[in-house]
DNA sequence: CTCTTTGCAAAGAGTTTGCAGGGTG
DNA sequence: CACCCTGCAAACTCTTTGCAAAGAG
C-alpha cells in the first residue's frame, strides 16, 4: 500500500521556497536560501524532497544547467529561456500552441518544454 | 592565438558515428559502438571530442535522460520526443514557428528547443 | 508507540582533467 | 620536430542511499 505522508516542518519549508523562487534553482541554491532558518538542514533532505514533489507533480524539472538540474514550482505551462552566459533561467509567458500537440507523434504525449537559450539582458 | 586542429582518425569516426546514429546517443553508447574498431579508445576520449564538436557547433546536446547526456550530430532545426519509461530519444519532425521566434524575449536568441515527454509506441 | 522524515557521511554515476607517450603535419 | 591528440586513471561534481536518531500522528 502506499506510504503514508507526515507534514515536517522542513518539507513545508522547501516547498514554500520553491514556490516563492522565481529563479528556477538549483537543489543547491536552495539549501543554501533555507540554511539560515534551518540551521541544521541537510542538503540530502533536499534532494530527497525534490524528488518527492516531482513525483506528485508538485515541482517540475525545467533544465539541467552546468550540470545542475534546475526546478520549477509553478507548473502550468509557459517556456523558458536559458543565458547560455550567466546560467539564468526565466519563464517566457508562451504556451506551445494547440495544434502541435495534436500532431502525430510516436506514442503518447504527456508534456512538452519549449526552451529558448540565448544570453539574457542582464549579460548583454 | 587559435589552437592548431589536426584530423585524428579517431576524432573523425567519433563524428561519423554520431552523424550515422539516429537514435540520439550518450557518451557512452557511442564508445561502445566505435570499440569494435578501435579497441583502444578511450571514453575520455569520446567526451572531449563531443566538447570539441558542440563548441563548433557541430553537434548539440539535445536532452538529459536517466542522469546521461544525449547528443545529436544534426543541427537543423527539429524537435524531440523523449520516452520517459525506456528513455528513448526520437526525433519530431517539426520547427518551431517563426511568429514564437520574433517574441519579446529577455535577451538575445541563439535557438531553442521543443521537446515532447511521454511514453513512446514501442513501450505501450 | 508506529511509521515517516532527517542528518550525516559514504557510495554512485557521469564527466572532466593531468600527465606522459604516440600521432599528425 | 613542434605541437596536437589520446590512454589511463585519478579527481570532481552532482545526486542517491543506508543507518540510526529525531519527529509526527
Amino acid at each position: 500500500m502506499e506510504a503514508q505522508r507526515r507534514v515536517s516542518r522542513k518539507r513545508e519549508a522547501i516547498r514554500a521556497e520553491l514556490l516563492r523562487s522565481m529563479d528556477h534553482p538549483s537543489a543547491e541554491t536552495l539549501y543554501a536560501r533555507l540554511l539560515p532558518e534551518f540551521p541544521d538542514l541537510s542538503l540530502g533532505t533536499v534532494y530527497r524532497n525534490l524528488a518527492l514533489f516531482r513525483q506528485e507533480g508538485e515541482a517540475v524539472c525545467v533544465a539541467t544547467v552546468a550540470g545542475q538540474e534546475r526546478f520549477d514550482g509553478r507548473t502550468d505551462p509557459h517556456a523558458h529561456f536559458i543565458c547560455q552566459r550567466c546560467g539564468r533561467v526565466e519563464d517566457v509567458a508562451l504556451t506551445v500552441p494547440d495544434k502541435l500537440l495534436r500532431l502525430e507523434l510516436p506514442g503518447r504525449v504527456s508534456g512538452c518544454t519549449l526552451t529558448f537559450y540565448g544570453v539574457c539582458d542582464h549579460c548583454l
